[in-house]
DNA sequence: CAGTGAGCGAGCTTCCGCTTGACTT
């Protein structure tokens, strides 16, 4: 047995760590925290100064059970969990639920995994700093308390099952605002001038120093420069240069991983936590920017050989966020001298190779750029063009990365410009005044929304993708894309002394795959905020964080710090409670011809349009469900009656009717229990019998024409060659088999289809890793 | 899959942060 017993967080981590100790010690893994208040009830006793009741999670009995062994067996054990309040924590809860004394027990820290540093941390042992578990008692207990009593509100007085909590309800509240500035933001159109030059047999454009506000104005500007020369009226040189970004951070990574290979936030953890595992990167939560020595040295290494000496340049980062624990290095790959990963995954290539050029660019020399800004001005208006150019003198890190900016923040390529010098003469091909139009700000993507929240300070590397998984699963948010408007535009032209002027079409307002607030967000949002606002305020987080860290210091006991909190808290709580009033987002739309009240909200089953009032007891009130894309706050009279013009029906066939209506799925017929979409080009509203009747026989006949061959076989399950969707498939004891190019489906033999599917088999497709929530 | 809509009230839901293992579509 070995002397001594080294506990980390992470399973792969020990595992690393155990190669660098040596045979006197054996590494194990607590796997995360090992003790939690329960999940059923408060947990927290708050009239016995709020003793929090901890019990080991369920999930972790096992891994408690084989530690204590393991600790019993020991002479010394090395708690090594990470260096921050949470680590803090779980090497107290190790100390408590292993039983251990001081005497056996010591506290190391370290925050790189090289053996140099976990060779000193060894030699560095200290005690557990109970100032900072407090600190993390406080984060937990005040979370718990917050969620715990906020939640049941909302159960009461609008659904049931929602919640809300300190980090959740902040980000559902961002993206409700930023949609509302979206909804209210007035458009205006405005005119922007851009001169087509050319000077020698270069072509270049630059743009006029003035917008106008209307076409008219646009226009007789145009008009005046008729017959203009135009010539360089100052020409300025400037050299600047471009600093590389960081070395990722897991909001950093998130961005630029959807950004640049368009990966939600939960599949960029999913493919790092791949890549961590095989040893090929660091570890993919951590909000420090920090390299070890050893990896900037390596990275160094590898520049110089890769493209020479003059591009290395050797940096250390420093974090710009406040409230960075830093437990960790930046997210890097283990091994510079490694430029792709050994992986053959698609997903795990692309991102190893964003974190190898990132970090590589992060150590090697500025871009050295120059740039040109020409001015020129001509006989006729006071106005100038100016054109601007950049000239890369020298590449440095823009040979290995550039990194994406989101949305709405790229600019205008900059193109190559003619050498020339005051007062040479240009020649103007064409002017273009093209109108253009104001840009609300743009929505969250998901990756855009962890930006947002770690920039507040609200919440950590570990809950940035489960954060927004929760907002959408509880229906708060929806991520989507969402087809554009078209919208006109006029381009005035002058050429060769005459204005032509033409209207062109633009799609604007299409979306992909953005973050929308839903009804029920909405108005959650909106009741919180109403009694709440200490809670959803943007600086509650980092307010409360301030209060931790003087906790951590020792300045203040984390119950004296709750109870401050707590005392207003519960008052509103209370209050809230016992308010009788319901939060539906009722909104009256009018009357109808009959005078009865028109109004929506949200129902037992959703947002909904209702006519009439319940409490009539002549009528009863009707009801219709809104459609996905309408809101509470938005959806007009004239569309909330539309809502009940369906079911309607469109006839009659084989002696049965066919009902239409529009469902989750869109439009549909419904015919003798079964339903039939309706194509796109059909309208619900005025499809009749006899289109009703084809779209029903066209379903029938593919379903007909789905079974190309179905070959038995005994005992192994039967083969099926189907048509589906994207062409025809072999499916096999309900497993799915792609058809080799240049194979006959219909000629396909039980010989072929089982070499098919042993082919696949023997591939070792690696079916993907997911993490479910774990049930209670 | 696609419906439903009052009020009563059984029993249920819920937080944030640390970590990965085990099952079907």
């Amino acid at each position: 047995m070995a002397k001594n017993l080294l506990i980390v967080e992470s399973p792969a981590k020990a595992k690393t760590i155990e190669k660098y100790l040596g045979k006197d010690f054996i590494v194990k893994s607590s796997i995360g925290h090992i003790v939690d208040l329960p999940e059923k009830g408060l947990g927290v006793d708050i009239k016995n100064d709020f003793k929090p009741d901890y019990q080991v999670s369920t999930d972790k009995k096992k891994v408690v059970a084989e530690l204590k062994k393991l600790a019993k067996a020991a002479e010394m054990v090395w708690l090594a969990t990470d260096e921050d309040r949470e680590g803090e924590a779980i090497a107290w809860h190790l100390f408590n639920e292993l039983g251990l004394t001081e005497k056996k027990t010591k506290r190391v820290v370290y925050h790189e995994i090289t053996k140099s540093a976990i060779e000193a941390a060894i030699k560095n042992p200290r005690d557990i700093n109970k100032d900072l578990v407090d600190a993390q008692q406080a984060r937990r207990i005040l979370d718990r308390l917050v969620g715990y009593e906020l939640s049941p509100i909302l159960w009461r007085k609008i659904k049931p099952s929602l919640s809300a909590g300190r980090v959740q309800s902040v980000a559902v509240r961002l993206i409700v605002e930023r949609e509302r500035e979206i909804t209210s933001f007035g458009v205006t159109s405005f005119f922007k001038v851009v001169g087509y030059f050319a000077a020698g047999n270069i072509s270049f454009k630059a743009d006029l120093d003035k917008k106008f506000d209307t076409e008219k104005e646009a226009s007789a500007f145009l008009a005046k420069l008729k017959g203009a020369d135009f010539s360089v009226k100052s020409l300025e040189k400037k050299p600047s240069k471009r600093t590389p970004s960081a070395p990722f951070t897991t909001s950093t990574l998130q961005q630029e991983a959807s950004r640049k290979l368009s990966f939600s936030v939960l599949q960029t953890m999913r493919v790092a936590q791949t890549l961590y595992e095989r040893g090929d990167i660091t570890y993919m939560r951590t909000d420090s920017v920090n390299l070890s020595q050893l990896a900037i040295d390596s990275a160094k290494d590898e520049v110089i050989k890769l493209y020479g000496d003059k591009y290395a340049q050797t940096r250390q980062y420093k974090t710009k966020s406040s409230s960075a624990q830093e437990a960790h290095e930046a997210i890097r790959p283990t091994n510079f001298s490694a430029r792709e990963t050994t992986s053959d995954d698609y997903n795990e290539k692309r991102l190893y190779e964003l974190i190898w050029k990132r970090t590589v660019a992060s150590q090697m020399a500025d871009a050295e750029i120059e740039k040109t800004v020409i001015t020129i001005k001509n006989n006729k208006a006071d106005n100038n063009f100016v054109a601007t150019g950049e000239v890369i003198k020298f590449d440095g890190f823009l040979k290995v990365y550039i990194e994406s900016e989101d949305e709405g923040e790229e600019e205008e390529k900059e193109g190559l410009l003619p050498a020339l010098k005051t007062d040479d003469k240009v020649n103007m091909s064409h002017i273009d005044a093209v109108q253009r139009y104001t840009q609300p700000p743009s929505r969250y993507t998901e990756a855009s929304l962890v930006k947002k929240l770690e920039g507040l300070g609200i919440g950590r590397p570990s809950t940035y993708a489960p954060t927004i998984s929760t907002v959408q699963k509880r229906g708060y948010v929806v991520k989507e894309g969402r087809e554009g408007n078209e919208r006109k535009y006029a381009v005035l032209t002058l050429k060769d002394d005459a204005i032509t002027s033409v209207t062109k079409t633009e799609i604007t307002g299409a979306e992909k795959s953005k973050l929308f607030p839903t009804d029920i967000g909405m108005v959650v949002n909106d009741f919180l905020l109403a009694n709440f606002a200490e809670i959803l305020d943007y600086n509650f987080t980092a307010h409360v964080e301030e209060e931790f860290d003087i906790v951590a210091d020792g300045k203040l006991t984390w119950q004296k710090m709750l109870k401050q909190f707590y005392k207003p808290f519960h008052a509103t709580v209370e209050k809230t409670s016992a308010a009788k009033e319901r939060a539906s987002g009722e909104r009256i739309l009018g009357k109808d011809a009959a005078g009865k009240t028109i109004m929506v909200r949200i129902g037992r089953y959703g947002p909904m349009v209702q006519i009439g009032d319940t409490a009539d007891e002549t009528a009863k009130p009707r009801f219709a469900k809104l459609r996905a894309e309408q809101r509470l706050d938005t959806i007009t009279l004239e569309e909330a009656m539309d809502l009940f013009r369906l079911p309607r029906k469109a006839g009659l066939y084989e002696d049965k009717d066919m009902d239409v209506s529009i469902g989750r799925f869109g439009p549909y017929i419904r015919h003798d229990g079964k339903f039939y979409s309706l194509p796109k080009e059909d309208d619900p509203y005025t499809v009749n019998e006899a289109r009703s009747i084809e779209i029903i026989e066209d379903k029938r006949k593919k379903e007909r024409e789905k079974v190309i061959q179905i070959i038995k076989r005994d005992p192994e399950p039967e083969i099926q060659v189907l048509n589906g969707r994207y062409g025809p498939y072999i499916t096999s004891d309900k497993e799915i088999y792609k058809i080799p190019k240049g194979k006959e489906p219909k000629e396909l033999t039980l010989e072929e289809c089982v070499a098919i599917i042993a082919a696949d088999k023997a591939s070792g497709k690696k079916k993907r890793k997911f993490f479910p929530k774990k049930k209670a």
